[in-house]
DNA sequence: TTTTGAGTTGTTCGA
DNA sequence: GTCGAACAACTCAAA
């Protein structure tokens, strides 16, 4: 009964983890291990100081149950093949992930492990289903999200699997380095404590935030989602981009109903995006849609830093990016807004402001974010309209009426501005040479600018018998 | 094989 | 204030 080493990724949970019930019914010892790879160190800042956390909190529930959670750095097959020398494991068990990068360096662990003699094996559970289980007929994969939806509905979701009752420690446990060292909170400089006041970290915060929507938010999710002001989400996201809770834990713990209905067909987005990403991993890196590769996206420019440093002067827009700079994460509704801005009044190449999104979220998820960004555009799969151009006066005008969410972020816009509005002045770097007590700054563009600006570049684009 | 209905999230304008 | 149409044309999925 050699060990078996379970190496963890985006899986950082005991509950609804296929890989860890199918390791621990082996009945042989269990040696966690965590890599630190160009995979971890390569994120984002936000998200790089919320993976660190999250490796903190599972190592914490691992020592709870007897078992201790190894770190290692550096490339992921090495390390793995020395630590399995080193303890005289038999195989390797992981969590499947879907990114082509991870893609294929998993196949190439798997491979090389195989050939030498190690059993290597991976399972599912990072989505609902796996990107290959639904295809239309007629193809494939789907490029609707319609389709993919009722396709998915009528396959059914997988119950999700129980914690192991038991888990076996090893004789003897390998060294493993430590976390503090590999300093994963180092780029977010003073942003860390504040975000660390928003973040709900690990699998057991994950539950009870899970309990939390169910037991009110869900029942109005349908009416309430696209306000950003009210509670109304479940803020799940942020604890499913590290495996803190799973995906089919959630979908089978939601209520029938329209609130259930219209949460499950979110939980259906992420999955849909994954699918996509799958079938054409093009879409992280490239118009979704080849006819675009020419649109005349501008590159970097002084709006788009404005735009970064929320000082637009649009205030759903500023609100939103600053939530994002403060809290690690954005409402929905306010997501699309800020990238239509960007994209289409301020017509700058969407992966400047997805690079963004990368360095500030810590529910950053390549797949979602490359959808969502590219459908926003207009060069994505199932994409807007090139004449869909939210005016975010009118988006503030329906989704924040009172006025409560960008007061709640913009300090300038309130008399006494609450925490989370003074927090920016806290998060943001020193060189913005921001003054709370500074005026909010004039509209860089005007929302009727900004469309007709928008409106005359589809145009010529297409005039020019390209789009 | 061909046909047909449908496609996340919007805005504006004019009746 | 409310409502429907126009804003394009195309691709996708399923019958």
């Amino acid at each position: 009964m050699t060990p078996l080493l379970l190496w963890f990724r985006r899986d950082l949970r005991l509950d609804d983890n296929p890989m860890l019930a199918a390791a621990a019914a082996t009945g042989r010892p269990l040696i966690p291990v965590f890599v630190a790879d160009a995979a971890v160190t390569g994120l984002g800042a936000a998200a790089r100081w919320r993976m660190g956390q999250a490796v903190q909190s599972f190592a914490r529930s691992l020592d709870a149950r007897g078992l201790r959670l190894i770190l290692r750095r550096g490339p992921a097959l090495p390390t793995l093949l020395a630590l399995a020398q080193e303890t005289g494991a038999g195989g390797v068990f992981w969590t499947r992930l879907y990114e082509p990068q991870t893609r294929d360096r998993d196949a190439l662990v798997k491979e090389t492990l195989r050939s030498q003699g190690l059993e290597a094996q991976s399972f599912d559970g990072h989505t609902l289903v796996e990107p290959w289980q639904l295809s239309p007929a007629s193809g494939p994969f789907y490029k609707v999200f319609t389709p993919f939806w009722k396709a998915l509905q009528a396959r059914g979701v997988p119950s999700p699997v129980e914690a192991p009752a038991r888990l076996i420690p090893p004789a003897t446990w390998p060294g493993s380095e430590d976390l503090d060292a590999w300093r994963l909170g180092a780029a977010m400089n003073r942003g860390a404590p504040v975000l660390a006041r928003y973040a709900e970290i690990g699998e057991a915060a994950a539950q009870a935030r899970l309990a939390r929507f169910l037991a009110g938010p869900v029942d109005r999710y349908a009416e309430d989602r696209d306000h950003p002001a009210l509670p109304a989400t479940s803020g799940l996201s942020e604890n499913l981009t590290y495996g803190e809770i799973g995906p089919r834990r959630i979908w089978h713990a939601t209520p029938p109903g329209p609130g259930g209905a219209t949460f499950r067909k979110e939980l259906a987005w992420r999955d849909f995006a994954h699918h996509l990403m799958f079938h054409t991993p093009h879409l992280l890196t490239e118009a979704w849609r080849p006819d675009w590769a020419g649109f005349p996206w501008q590159g970097e420019s002084d709006v788009a830093e404005a735009w970064r440093r929320a000082q637009t002067g649009e205030a759903l827009v500023d609100a939103g990016l600053r939530q994002m700079y403060v809290t690690g994460s954005m409402h929905n509704r306010v997501r699309m807004v800020v990238a239509s801005f960007l994209t289409k009044n301020l017509i700058t190449h969407w992966k400047i402001g997805m690079d963004w999104f990368a360095d500030c979220l810590t529910d950053w998820d390549p797949a979602s974010n490359a959808m969502g960004w590219q459908w926003v555009a207009g060069s994505g799969p199932d994409a807007a309209p090139y004449f869909r151009v939210f005016n975010p006066e009118t988006q503030a005008e329906k989704f924040d009426k009172t006025g409560a969410y960008r007061r709640m972020f913009i300090a300038e816009l309130s008399p006494e501005p609450g925490p989370d509005a003074l927090a920016w002045f806290d998060a943001a770097p020193r060189s913005w040479h921001l003054d709370p007590r500074a005026s909010y700054p004039q509209r860089i563009v005007t929302p009727a600018e900004g469309r007709a600006r928008a409106l005359a570049a589809y145009e010529g684009f297409r005039a020019a018998g390209q789009g």
